[in-house]
DNA sequence: TTGGTTGCCTTACAATGTAAGGTTGTTGCA
DNA sequence: TGCAACAACCTTACATTGTAAGGCAACCAA
């Protein structure tokens, strides 16, 4: 009952190359199979192919654990490096985010709520702020358009994840009074929301001569 | 130690009167005054004078307690209902809702997260889509619309009771190397966030006439 | 009176995060 | 080589969580 190293089991190693990626990759994984509510130390650790504990000599808690999956998400997302228009990159960037929400839609919630703080994160909004000093913004205005653009993105992810996890359950009899006939399947919503992410960069966009003239004596 | 009725506490009262709302009412003032964290079972009962396993006559988790808790958030903000131009009503209502989120920055993390499948919740949602019909909007239209300026309320709501919980960490060095002299506190972020609304309102709307004559077909 | 029904309570259990400290293999320095 | 420090992992333990199962006492209809 003890520690029987008498097993046919195979002895558990000396060492087992724990580390902070491990756990990330692991965590994730269990959000992805099983959801948050799934993601413990111990279940992380039965994974890893550990006990609980030994998983905080590479992690402080398990706060630190949801901040590494969020690193790791933003981290991940392909970047348009290539595009000359910042624009354009805004654009892009801002779809890759969009589909992250669906291909992980568990781990999206952290992404959503929790306070970005870690390093990884922080570059991640200043890259947005950056590109859009490029489009000739002043700070004042990218600032701003950047907490626009992030709080769009972070909304619409959240609605696109849940339409992953329990797809069309909204449409019953008392919607159909008010709006006949509607198909409301992942793709449209997915639709919808890029038309209204569209809007918004477009609207932004023209600000950007208006800003030029009028806002430049606010900013 | 077990139950002395013989304490100069009061005794219990036979029926202590407990019920749905009254569970809502304390769960909110828990959540406002300590956090998501702090709201258990066990702190609602001892709260509301009873023993945690007293609250499941009347709810049937604590999954159902944060449904409650959206519930009373959402049909205790002020409607617009004097506004004839329903297009103002929206942006009212809007405004409230992101109020909302400022005046109870824990409990609007459950709005925000949540699947709305309750009564209160959709119907709050449906009058959002019914006011954009009233715009001159198609059902189709209306139904993207709403979509788009939801997700928006959501995430800005987030953003803004992030604000509110931990105002200001973000402006450390780093930042100013991009964005220099650029104070961020409560206000700012509001006043930020509701330019993106009224983007929003207003890139939306202009597409009314737009959508009267060519998305037609579409439609 | 009786027999249910309702509202609250007691007990109990599995699962959670993590504090405290133990064990063992590795490594740096004498 | 010897030894001490360190790092990685484990064991045990505890307070706290949600909630299942069942009890009991007050009410209400018959």
């Amino acid at each position: 009952m003890k520690s029987q190293s008498t097993k046919s089991e195979a002895v558990r190693p000396r060492v087992l190359g724990l580390n902070a990626d491990r756990i990330a990759t692991a965590a994730l994984d269990i959000l992805d199979r099983d959801g948050l509510k799934a993601l413990s130390a111990r279940r992380l650790a039965n994974d890893l192919g550990c006990e609980a504990m030994s998983l905080y000599s590479h992690i402080a808690s398990m706060d630190a654990v949801y901040d590494l999956v969020v690193d790791r998400l933003l981290s991940t997302l392909p970047t348009a490096v290539g595009l000359p228009d910042p624009r354009q990159a805004i654009r892009v960037e801002a779809l890759e985010f969009l589909s992250m929400a669906e291909t992980h839609p568990h781990a999206f919630g952290l992404v959503a709520t929790r306070r970005w703080r870690t390093p990884v994160a922080l570059a991640f909004a200043k890259r947005l702020v950056s590109r859009l000093i490029e489009t000739g913004l002043s700070p004042r205005a990218s600032l701003r358009h950047a907490r626009i653009i992030g709080v769009f993105l972070n909304g619409a992810g959240l609605g696109l994840a849940s339409w992953r996890l329990i797809p069309g359950e909204t449409e019953s009899k008392s919607w159909q009074m008010i709006i006949p006939n509607q198909v409301s399947d992942a793709q449209s919503v997915r639709a919808d929301l890029i038309v209204g992410l569209d809007a918004i960069l477009d609207a932004l966009g023209k600000e950007v001569v208006d800003t030029g003239r009028k806002t430049q004596s606010i900013t």
